[in-house]
DNA sequence: CAAATCCCTATTCATACAATAGGGTTTCTA
DNA sequence: TAGAAACCCTATTGTATGAATAGGGATTTG
């Protein structure tokens, strides 16, 4: 399994999300300072997940971008979907875009690519949005509990 | 999830070995002929399945490829990992070869990759070329037996 | 020895990913 | 009401990987 850039992008940008206030907006600029992330790049990633309804936005001076639900209600999947389309071939015919995995494949062949997605889509849809953000909030503690015995 | 080219070529040509007389050699030309595959790129792949030991060959007059090992014991994530890598992060360390996946990840996507990534193993491993090369067989008996409601 | 077959490396071609560019639009505030 | 701060949008460029082709070399058998 293989994650492209831009969904990684994606992901740390909606941790980072989850981790700002709620209800107040955070600028692409700076989120783009902290994790390393191309801004004009950013901005794309940015654009895609406000149309699919995962972060909204505010124009003007003091604008930016907020969240757009509550974070327990943004699955996983739904995030990586957002960006690289549809994981599992099953219900590929009702989303729109991209071409659904497994296509003209032989039966055979057809039937693993699709147990596999399955597989894959129940994993992620274990995950939420505020999991990540928790699981990093304590990967960070570790690290910082670590620091403090190697002084 | 996505398999590539060469992968699904892998996975055609195995189970047509699967299905092939135990024992007895196929040649590449007509492997390649039958399932439009183009021959040279056919050429590459079942020599990274022979260096994988899951195909073994002859050569000269009357040569050919067949199986190494009875198809109920090569899984399918052993066909795929012999082309496209390690599937999963955790065991990718003894794996020689390709970068692992899930890399430099923050340690939220990491583990998030991982978790798919096993999900995926698991699902794959359900599977022997045994079981695909029976899947293929019952939906070419079953197109036949269509085909004779059409006429 | 010659035909059939696998063996191996290098190169080309195509596509998708990653990033950059350049401006346009909206909103707020002084 | 001007202008700065922010998002909005499309197009283009660069780069890596995947897909395929090319050309000959090595082995075996009849």
């Amino acid at each position: 399994m293989r994650l492209s850039k831009k969904t990684e992008y994606a992901l740390k940008a909606l941790i980072y999300a989850a981790r700002h206030p709620e209800g107040t907006t955070f600028q692409i600029k700076e989120l783009a300072d902290r994790n390393g992330i191309p801004k004009k790049f950013l901005e794309l990633i940015l654009l895609e997940l406000k149309n699919a309804g995962i972060v909204r936005s505010k124009r003007g001076v003091g604008g930016g971008y907020l969240l757009a639900r509550r974070p327990e209600t943004v699955r996983s999947t739904e995030i990586i979907e957002a960006i690289e389309g549809p994981v599992s071939p099953a219900k590929a015919q009702q989303d729109s875009g991209r071409k659904p995995p497994g296509e003209g494949l032989s039966p055979a062949v057809s039937r693993l690519v699709r147990e596999a997605s399955e597989a894959i889509e129940a994993a992620l849809d274990r995950w939420t949005l505020a999991d990540l953000a928790r699981e990093e909030q304590e990967a960070a503690e570790r690290r910082q509990r670590n620091l403090m015995y190697f002084i």
